[in-house]
DNA sequence: ATGGTAGCTGGGCTA
């Protein structure tokens, strides 16, 4: 065992354009300084990722973009030694929506982190609604696979999947909404099933921690919001958990994301 | 009352 421990902290947000968020992004990656962070909704080609904005703050980056929609990357203040881009199952899938890096951290060991934007899936019933619950299938099977490394693993991101009721402000509203459908929920609950767990949950259930609020209608300033961020845990990882936080600073800013960070705190 | 906002794109789609 080791004497003195590595704290390291993994970050989730959902951006809306990077290209709009430069500035914001780098602000928040001065003050919150986490060590890796998962980005989604780049809405830019991976060769249009303002790459040099954040190779000065420190961070190597792995990115895979796409034009118009989508987008993710992942920051790292540590060695990525390798990633996977695109989320295996479908080759004919082309949408970015995945990113995967095994990254070495202090100490001499490795975590993997997935940088994870689920497909919204609304209306539902739809083929956009099919196209969701098939790319849960799939991500809980390159789940399944990565478990059995048994490593720290984190997979953050944007699942567009509000878990319980708790986690929206009404949700007698949202019964048929494409995030909160009992299908798109037990897609999500089946990845939980294979032996990862929801950060959030495992450091306080009490709910109302919402990660996201519509631009429409006041929602931010009602905090009619929704909790569709989540960093799911490997049971390596989860046992490394210190802390985590939902960093509400950012969605009060002057041109927010509609999403806000998390960030998660592991010993390692 | 089928709005209201944001981003990409250059009209309509996505969220």
């Amino acid at each position: 065992m080791p004497l003195s421990r590595a704290m390291i902290t993994v970050a989730t947000w959902n951006v809306n354009s990077i290209k709009q968020r430069e500035a914001a992004c780098a602000a928040w990656l001065k003050q919150a300084k986490p060590d890796v962070v998962c980005l989604q909704e780049l809405k830019c080609l991976t060769q249009a990722f303002p790459r040099s904005t954040f190779e000065d703050l420190g961070y190597n980056c792995a990115v895979l973009g796409q034009k118009s929609f989508n987008g993710v990357a992942i920051l790292s203040k540590f060695p990525i030694d390798e990633t996977v881009e695109g989320l295996p199952g479908d080759s004919a899938d082309d949408h970015a929506r995945y990113i995967e890096a095994a990254i070495s951290v202090p100490g001499g060991k490795a975590i993997r982190v997935a940088s994870i934007y689920a497909p919204n899936g609304n209306p539902a019933p739809s083929p956009k609604f099919e196209y969701k619950l098939a790319w849960f299938d799939r991500l809980k099977a390159h789940t399944k696979a990565l478990l059995a490394y048994e490593e720290p693993l984190i997979l953050a991101g944007d699942y567009n999947i509000i878990p319980r009721p708790n986690d929206v402000f009404n949700p007698a509203g949202w019964t048929e909404d494409a995030l909160f459908r009992l299908e798109a929920r037990q897609a999500f609950r089946r990845i939980l099933h294979l032996g990862v767990s929801d950060a959030v949950l495992a450091c306080d259930s009490r709910g109302e921690q919402y990660t996201f609020w519509d631009y429409q209608a006041g929602a931010w300033q009602k905090n009619l919001g929704l909790r569709i961020d989540h960093i799911l845990l490997s049971p390596q990882a989860l046992r490394r958990l210190s802390n985590i936080q939902i960093d509400r600073r950012p969605r009060s800013w002057d041109k927010p994301s509609d999403h806000t960070p998390v960030l998660a705190a592991l010993n390692l």
